[in-house]
DNA sequence: TTGAATATATCGTATCACGATGTAATTAGC
DNA sequence: GCTAATTACATCGTGATACGATATATTCAA
């Protein structure tokens, strides 16, 4: 644990007070994505979900590995997701055509209402809270 | 849902683009996070614990209920957080003597040894994060 | 002093991702 | 074109952790 030179710089108190900071207010921003999700009616990580899929459009179609990618999952708990949100008709699952093992996920369009206006509440939120994390991020790495 | 105007703006495909790259960012951050602690030999929790404590020191002692608040959980929960923290000698709990409700705590020199490592890979990390973080995070609340 | 508020603790429960494993489909090597 | 290896997704049982409900101890207010 002190294997590498614990003492990489004295590391001083307001050193730990920023990343403290840092990381007060990042939990405060999730809090409020879960919170903001919640509201809506689905999970965070369905959110989240639904977030990375639409972000990655106008490449090609998003599957069930994808998702995994981008939510830093294992491919087995995306699936798991995804069959939840079918279920909760946020998505639609349809076997790829060129590729058979592979699904190919689209959101519904009570999903895309849904994201619609969560994204427009975190970016109002994000326009706030942005130069905090800046603030709180530069001094600490400093 | 869409009951407060999801027209909130046209909600561009680079919106939804620009924020999915801001979460996976900050999902990416977390998980580098999460194997620093799990390295070091801790829960991730238990490493966000520590530096909330940390951070805080010069004020009042910490308490159980300031962890609470620090980490944004139940304070039933920031108890059961602690008592397994104690377990793992990564703190000492006192009651205090002004108010024998308060449990005072404070880092036993393993936890402070392991937040200092901890910490200086953080900061290390962040000083590469930083300016992408900020990045993805200027256009997306413009 | 008695009741309300505060601080912490305990117990059972639920969620969600994981490990281990399995199945189907595609690709590589020959 | 046939077997082996790889890729993509799926299923089942498990574990960790925060929560709700509740309890206890202590302090504060009137």
């Amino acid at each position: 644990m002190d294997a590498d030179d614990p003492e990489t710089g004295p590391l001083s108190q307001e050193q730990y007070a920023a990343l403290a900071e840092f990381r007060y207010r990042l939990r405060r921003f999730l809090a409020f994505s879960e919170a903001a999700a919640a509201r809506a009616g689905i999970p965070p990580q369905q959110h989240q979900a639904l977030l990375a899929l639409a972000g990655h459009a106008g490449r090609a179609p998003p599957t069930v590995g994808l998702l995994a990618e981008q939510l830093l999952i294992a491919p087995h708990s995306a699936a798991e997701l995804v069959a939840r949100m079918v279920e909760g008709g946020l998505l639609t699952k349809a076997r790829s055509t060129e590729d058979r093992r592979r699904s190919e996920l689209a959101l519904t369009p009570r999903a895309e209402a849904l994201l619609r206006a969560l994204t427009a509440a975190h970016l109002e939120e994000l326009r706030g809270l942005a130069p905090a994390l800046a603030d709180a991020l530069t001094p600490a790495a400093s």
